[in-house]
DNA sequence: GGTTTGACCATAA
DNA sequence: CTTATGGCCAAAC
């Protein structure tokens, strides 16, 4: 399977209110370091079917996208499954969800 | 095949 | 706090 099928997978499986980072993805998938890989599958993503917007930055802080208006939504829908934003950045030591080992043996 | 690119990350000044 | 630099991996050309 693709790298950026395997992203999207993973992604669909983060619960409402839990948030992960690029490189928490990457290495979810068993490469630590393609972190930029998966901002670029998320960037290519056409279908909403995938919840894009519970991955932000390692720091908690929404990433800037090419498309504008992106990041405004991306924190309004986050804000609205109960994410905590302080500063303008999300809490990540509060809303960062650990993938379980059964979900990614189903990707 | 080589080269470019990018919703990243870590470090340094 | 900001800016700069290098590395990284997969996709697209």
């Amino acid at each position: 399977m693709n790298f950026r099928q395997r992203v999207y997978a993973l992604v669909r499986l983060i619960p409402s209110g839990r948030v992960l980072a690029y490189g928490d993805v990457a290495t979810a998938l068993g490469s630590p370091r393609a972190a930029r890989q998966v901002g670029y599958a998320l960037a290519a993503l056409g279908d909403d079917t995938v919840p894009w917007h519970r991955v932000v930055r390692k720091s908690g802080h929404i990433a800037h996208g090419g498309e504008p208006g992106r990041a405004p939504l991306q924190r309004v829908l986050l804000e609205a499954e109960g994410v905590v934003f302080d500063a303008g950045h999300v809490d990540m030591a509060r809303h960062r969800w650990q993938p379980e080992a059964g979900d990614v043996a189903g990707v």
